[in-house]
DNA sequence: TGTAAATAAAAAATGCATATTCTAAAATGC
DNA sequence: GCATTTTAGAATATGCATTTTTTATTTACA
């Protein structure tokens, strides 16, 4: 469960560290987070674990409950319906200024992600059951590419805020591969539809492209395997 | 400068009483935030301080520079131009949400709020050239009260934030009150529209709303006037 | 003599051990 | 069995130690 990331202050490491063991689903959605624990586990003083959780807890990834310590926020389907919608629509107005302000420079940095993602292996045999890092951030890599032209930063870090959250339920649809699934092909598809300039078509295919990670949750969930409240 | 906000954690009145004054521009755009300083200024320990002023980094009103301390976030023109523009976005967003959702609560909320903004007086004689918190309390309220019957909480979160962002620009444009300004009636137009359930209507008027704000400032800087950068 | 590099001193940010305060649970009494 | 007190554990706060950055000064060189 360690995973040191190395960074220039070792408060950044810890933060590193505690967001990509929350996104990656290896801690648990609720769980109390102790500060000493945390301490002993990353082998850090209090004042670097405590700021690390501060920041995550304005990043809406840690609840933090004053003199009552911190924990990791929790997921609901109602979260995840709510975040699907809102994700599509923010999505929407990035897709639509990128594929208008976008240039060839765009076209090949959306070209080069898609084919990096498309060719990186999604497991690897030490963790099975869960999407590998390498693909993970080939993914995010992808998506960021896509609305890499959009004009406006503030649209982007919103669309950045929400996608991260995205990622702690996208990390949950992996274990239950049950509904089989052709990744590759949704993501081709929106590249495709981006580069030919169909904002319509491509804002439609991210919205189904959305809506199915949420759907095979939901209904994992109906079926009483999935580890979702609400 | 001292403005003791008190809560239940020491942390929590030192985020305050900081947010406040960088909202309210007492704290200058781009200005070195000295640990040793706040807490003398606070009576507070570096904890507290250090912990507040890490959750405000991520929140976007604080820049957090590695090993070289912070500083108050800066203001740009440009930075000014996305901030109205994708707050636009976002708040349409809202807007169409909440007049296709409000019942009757949601009406009465915002007449409410609306009538409470009107009557507060705007400045006061010990703070002149700058709005005063009760007003400027009434007025976040008013706009929230407007969004509030809108279903997604994510949506909300979003428009929070970039509300936020955009009262440290609207803070500004009292002490130059060049442009004569109608701003109760700006306002009175848009609870009109929305009660009235014309959304095309409400989210124009808003977006005038917005870029009115953002040409006050930005024809204030073209007369050198203005504490802008870009 | 002026400029620039190198070094030394100061200031400031980061990290830690410890003390204090608060919460929650166990134990005691009614 | 319920309420109150006690106690253990945990969160919060502080001051100091350490490390890094910045500033000021000196020294070398053109």
């Amino acid at each position: 469960m360690n995973h040191p990331i190395l960074s220039s202050s070792l408060t950044e490491s810890v933060y590193a560290t505690l967001r990509a063991d929350i996104l990656s689903a290896r801690l648990d959605p609720g769980q109390k987070l102790k500060i000493k624990d945390l301490c002993d586990r990353l082998s850090a003083g209090s004042s670097a674990v405590r700021e690390a959780l501060s920041r995550l807890g304005s990043e809406g990834l840690v609840l933090l409950e004053p003199q009552r310590g911190f924990r990791v926020a929790p997921l609901s389907m109602n979260e995840l319906h709510d975040l699907t919608r809102t994700r599509g629509q923010i999505e929407a107005l990035c897709i639509r200024d990128a594929i208008a302000a976008g240039d060839v420079e765009w076209e090949i940095g959306l070209m080069a992600a898609l084919h990096r993602m498309l060719r990186m292996p999604k497991e690897v045999e030490s963790e099975p059951k869960r999407y590998s890092q390498a693909f993970t951030d080939a993914h995010t890599a992808f998506h960021e590419a896509l609305v890499a032209a959009c004009v406006s930063p503030w649209l982007l870090t919103l669309r950045r805020l929400l996608f991260t959250q995205s990622e702690r339920y996208r990390a949950l649809t992996r274990p239950l591969a049950e509904v089989e699934r052709d990744l590759d092909k949704e993501h081709r598809l929106i590249a495709d539809a981006a580069l030919a300039r169909d904002a319509d078509r491509c804002v439609a295919l991210m919205e189904e492209h959305l809506a199915l990670t949420a759907r095979i949750l939901i209904e994992a969930a109906a079926h009483g395997s999935g580890p979702l409240s609400d």
